[in-house]
DNA sequence: CGTGGATTTGAGAGAAATCAAATCATGTGG
DNA sequence: CCACATGATTTGATTTCTCTCAAATCCACG
């Protein structure tokens, strides 16, 4: 049993029941540690992966460049993740994954995967149902992006990170660090890097958050929620929800 | 067997490789028929759904409403597609499922598609491909109104719509008919019904297009890709990819 | 025909982008 | 320990895109 399959197990345990036997299977994964620097794409648009790559610690994105050399960011991710699972059943990756701060990976290939699914028909609903969960996550991304002012776009995005790490036991009491520059988080809600700046300043104004490099603090969390029209029904944070 | 499952065979034969048993695994599939008319919700955010919702024929679409009544539609449906699929392990529905014209619909409950994926394996791999197809779309639909401008974002609307539409034999030579009002673009887009209108315009007057009545004809489909950056691959269209 | 929804047009306001430059940190090498 | 280079944040001025509001026209259908 690894470090690597701990955070797997954590993560997993915050949106599914899994039995004991379920989750030494799990932990008994074939699983290759790799370190990587910040801005180094794990797998990009084209490859064709054999492996899934679980996220152990840092943090990580996907997005997609455009031929103008624009990039979208699709999602934020955080440890004890597998953020491309997809690429068990899609075999063409449509977008890239990338480190935004150094980060320690797990590799573990899509065979060890699939047997574990064979083998443990809970474990494979477990991940099926976590590849839907971070469907429903792109679905309230398209919300913040389409339909919701930059303000309240960034307020939802800080909450939604905000309750993801949480939910692991990586932030409390309203306090979180998540080393991510403006720029970026321009990237992530298709706004340019100076609006953010604005906007930021804005929330900070009206006394919702405090910022200072990657050390986020919501002062005011129900008025941010409310601001944000956040919602976390979508996280699906409780194995039955 | 029913014409239901048919459409449903139809449709998974695109994006994936089934054998003569599997197939007729699913046609075995006691499906319950609904008729149902145009604009009727048929499963609301926040409900527990029992059943699996088939598209026989016409077209729904899924949306999220915010507390303002601002609505964004999240995806477009078409016939022998199951839009609520996710329902079988995200028990609590995160958003709406409306018709946007008369359909018909097939009732499958949960039970039955999961005894299915139990029986026939390759099955079950069919269908998480189908939801994990269901993500890459709406990856792109996030770049689309996260990073593209209101003339780009409605060319690559309508050209995903055709190859679509194209693949389960419903669109040929650049034409199919959508009935699909300037409104309901605009809460795909993230655009208004009044902007949509001029740049519907646009594309006719650039020769791209030519729009009557839910009537779509694409004159210069290279261009339109261009123009939209559009480019197949995250529709999975091939089993292989 | 008349009615209601859908599309179209116009004018003006507002949100966010762009461009450019200044400031602030942070980490490095002298 | 300070000078400097680099990247991130901040500020200002201007432009562009899209929205809103309002009214007119078009079109299917009863």
């Amino acid at each position: 049993m690894t470090d690597l399959a701990v955070a797997l197990v954590t993560k997993l345990k915050v949106s599914n029941n899994l039995s004991e036997v379920d989750i030494q299977a799990i932990q008994a994964l074939p699983i290759r540690r790799r370190d990587l620097e910040a801005q180094q794409r794990i797998v990009a648009d084209g490859d064709r992966p054999s492996d899934c790559c679980l996220l152990f610690s840092g943090f990580a994105y996907r997005a997609k460049t455009m031929v103008d050399g624009r990039r979208q960011v699709l999602s934020l991710h955080i440890p004890g993740e597998i953020p491309d699972m997809q690429s068990l059943h899609l075999h063409v990756m449509d977008h890239d994954l990338v480190t935004m701060t150094p980060c320690v990976i797990g590799l573990i290939s899509h065979d060890a995967v699939k047997a574990l699914g064979r083998a443990r028909p809970a474990v494979a609903d477990a991940f099926w149902r976590e590849t839907l969960i971070d469907s429903a996550i792109f679905r309230e991304w398209i919300v913040n992006v389409g339909a919701r002012p930059a303000n309240a776009r960034l307020a939802h995005l800080l909450m939604e990170i905000y309750r993801r790490l949480e939910a692991i036991g990586q932030a409390k009491d309203d306090e979180f660090v998540f080393p991510i520059t403006q720029a970026d988080l321009g990237e992530c809600l298709g706004l340019s890097a100076v609006h953010v700046n604005r906007v930021l300043q804005e929330l900070r104004r009206e006394g919702f958050v405090e910022v200072q490099r990657g050390r986020f603090r919501i002062l005011e969390r129900a008025k941010l929620e409310a601001f944000g029209g956040f919602d976390d029904g979508y996280l699906h944070l409780k194995p039955t929800s």
